[in-house]
DNA sequence: CCGTGGACACGAAAGCGATTCGTGTCTAAC
DNA sequence: GTTAGACACGAATCGCTTTCGTGTCCACGG
């Protein structure tokens, strides 16, 4: 049980807020544009104190990155777990995470490494990562739901919709719902 | 039937010449580095002749471009049509493609857009279309193959087969070989 | 005749100091 | 424990000059 002291809770916010007006200016201005003295400012704390906790620049957007990664896998994996259909789950994973890269230009950096010149000079060492991460979380909601396939069948066909999906980030050519159609039914249909 | 004089065939001689030096001075230097002295210079003709013949360094990076993008749809339908079974002709054909594009950094970037800050300005247009008639080009191969299949089926399937090629050569995690069954894999079963 | 080499204007890029700006650190004060 | 202020240091920016490459023209020569 962690014994939350007023200090920690206190932290926790100063953490909260700086990593959301972080996102914003990241992706306003680019990590070039990004100043610590605007994200102090933007959130009434003194500079100092953004060192204090983050070390670095580099510090914040590390623990900007694992904070973005987390909700999004999250994001998927209840995407996944919504709906009984494995067919529909799919449907519905894909969906929204073309809807959500749509609209949140550091995730579509974190996913595909595109555009990358002026976000985050850490993307080489963290966009690899968050697509295994993602390809081995749905391997293991394949597995949840269908206990007879075998972990190389359920990661292949994870990492075949994982491909797709950012494949028609970087370059879409059809609506969102005929590609979520097209690759749920790839995966569904490579599983036998 | 084309009357060839000894002129149009030593215009044709300038051209091979020209794009083979052009692609070489291109890939080593990038579009910037890239200067038609020196293309002129490397196949012993005159900076004018260069420009009688390309109009002007678009015009060249143009033909190198279609040139290219011929060569590579050749050898895909050379691949695909060089076997019986479907999907011995799709590893066949994802091996070559895999093959071809590790060792030629212009393909690269035509196929992919990835790096393409110095190399070719025109990626933007030529990009897309370039994956788009790899894709055609391949449903077309599994219509003749398969004749009872519909159009919008052999298409889906071949643009699957393209985005996970090309997936694959952008961010490989895998052996080629590997790479290439689960790909005509999940082609043949997205048949049925 | 068609290719060549030289000449040219023009805009883009490179070189180069002087200067501003932001990070990262420290300290005195509250 | 947070804050404002000061600091050194390296990176980015500015204004300027100079170089470089493109694209075009023309007189010459095999």
């Amino acid at each position: 049980m962690p014994a939350r002291t007023f200090a920690d809770r206190t932290r926790d916010l100063v953490r909260d807020e700086a990593l959301e007006r972080a996102a914003e200016l990241l992706v306003a201005g680019g990590w070039r544009g990004l100043r610590l003295q605007d994200v102090a400012e933007g959130i009434g704390v003194s500079r100092q104190t953004l060192y204090n906790e983050f070390a670095s620049k580099q510090g914040l957007a590390a623990a900007l990155v694992l904070r973005r990664t987390e909700e999004f896998l999250a994001g998927l994996e209840a995407a996944l777990d919504g709906e009984d259909d494995v067919y529909r789950a799919w449907v519905e994973a894909v969906r929204t995470t073309l809807d959500t890269v749509a609209r949140d230009p550091l995730l579509r950096v974190l996913l595909t490494g595109q555009g990358a010149e002026d976000l985050l000079p850490l993307l080489t060492s963290e966009a690899e990562p968050l697509i295994t991460a993602a390809r081995d979380r749905a391997a293991a909601f394949l597995q949840r739901r269908r206990p007879e396939l075998d972990a190389a069948t359920a990661s292949a066909a994870a990492e075949i919709a994982a491909r797709l999906t950012i494949s028609h980030v970087v370059l879409p050519l059809h609506a969102p719902d005929v590609v979520a159609d097209q690759i749920a039914t790839a995966v569904v249909r490579f599983l036998m």
